[in-house]
DNA sequence: TTGCGGAATTAGTCCGACATAATATGCAAG
DNA sequence: CTTGCATATTATGTCGGACTAATTCCGCAA
């Protein structure tokens, strides 16, 4: 990193000695490192040496500052050693598939080659869940898919609310395979939808009408159909999958 | 949660006053809190109010307590919100997926539910994953499969060696797929493969010999036959699904 | 050149105080 | 008796300073 912004609590003064005592102080700091270390502006194996150096060039105090770097810790981005200084972990050691990491990843322009691992996370995942969703839905997981399925009716992508509901059809699919571990991917996986939705509106895709491709996998798990549903969800991931490659010319 | 241990550093003497100051404190408040929560000690909604009391309770400065709560929050176990208190966040929103939790999970007797949910999780990603590491990998990829496939032959599964061999086998195909999202779940996977070896191992199951069917994955990976990649793999999880099923009488 | 011990550096822990926000309480008005 | 606002309470957030401990680095001696 070369120069950084203070994000401390005195944005507008920026005189120290007054107290900031606001509730996020710790939250943005966490958010700002987080960034910096997943778009790549901090480099894996450099030092955010001298805490109290960098609690001073944010302009905060040790305190919030350490909190928000044991958030860090938490989501395997750094490690601190006495003396050898907080370091930042290499890529592998990072959990790519917290939430907040994703998010912090995808707040800038995310790199390529993640969005496409991702996204064969997604091939794996998804037609699975499907089926699995077929043999264990119960009335409220189809209830929810329908709701969401109806919405992104009334919605196109080219709105929040229809990517939302683009979303949350993913999720209700992850949901009902009443697997908890399969549902906390459902974070890493809105990433990829919500991502694919965004850039396929960017580069002006012709605007494909995803609602009779949903409709089937919904259909399918709500026939109680696994195989149908696996189908379905696939032919659905293929097209998304053949938008986004045809997009960023790969 | 009722009663609890002091963790703190005064284990032997106990009185306060003398300082601690050792390196992990913060390390061991984390790993019992969230062992804690993970293993339902402390429900979910439940708070761990009172900040002070805890720390005084876990015979530990506030600092130390709340930088182990900053770790835990970075999981996704737990969330902070002023007057409210800290409170455990329900299921759905933890990182099931992040190694510490499932360390943590898998510390105590693990719920079997979430044993099975992992299980479906390597059902549905390693044969996949098998076929990509079949396109993808590179020298260094098999010599590593290689060695971890020689280790096995060299040591049982009922030794310690054995089950870090088998895992840096089920590692390596990971890390063959050049997938960075892919790798990320070696973690969890690696958790399900090693439960599942000393789950066998502890209810004395007939010891089929592994390292044939490990071998089959290898071969048709350095062979750079996807199909058989796939097919191999999948046959490896069968049969270890079977005898976990098996022996927990499901 | 090598090995050892001390100095410097950096994170870890503790402490006490105050700020802030959300809740709980009590009082007054309808 | 109920409602609504002002106030007290409470728990977390932030601050700054002091001291500890573990490493690493470096200089000195064998």
């Amino acid at each position: 990193m070369t120069t950084q912004e203070p994000i401390g609590p005195h944005e507008e003064g920026g005189r120290r000695g007054e107290r900031s005592t606001g509730r996020r102080l710790r939250g943005a700091i966490a958010h700002y490192l987080g960034s910096a270390i997943v778009s790549g502006a901090i480099k894996p194996g450099e030092r955010l040496t001298t805490e109290v150096a960098n609690a001073e060039a944010l302009d905060v105090s040790r305190t919030a500052y350490r909190e928000a770097v044991r958030e860090l810790t938490g989501k395997g981005l750094v490690e601190s050693r006495t003396k050898a200084g907080t370091r930042v972990l290499p890529r592998k050691r990072w959990n790519l598939l917290d939430p907040e990491v994703l998010a912090w990843a995808f707040s800038g322009e995310p790199d390529p080659t993640f969005v496409r691992n991702l996204f064969e996370l997604r091939v794996i995942v998804e037609p699975a869940a499907a089926r699995l969703a077929a043999e264990r839905r119960d009335k409220d997981d189809i209830r929810e898919m329908r709701s969401a399925l109806a919405r992104m009716r009334r919605h196109t992508l080219a709105t929040e609310a229809g990517r939302l509901a683009d979303r949350a059809f993913h999720d209700a699919v992850l949901q009902a395979t009443h697997n908890d571990v399969l549902i906390t991917l459902s974070a890493s996986i809105g990433a990829a939808v919500n991502w694919t939705t965004q850039f396929k509106q960017r580069t002006r895709a012709l605007p494909r009408d995803p609602v009779p491709d949903h409709a089937r996998v919904a259909d399918a798990i709500a026939a109680g159909d696994p195989d149908a549903a696996e189908r379905a969800m696939r032919a659905l991931i293929d097209m998304a999958l053949d938008d986004t490659r045809h997009a960023m010319g790969d």
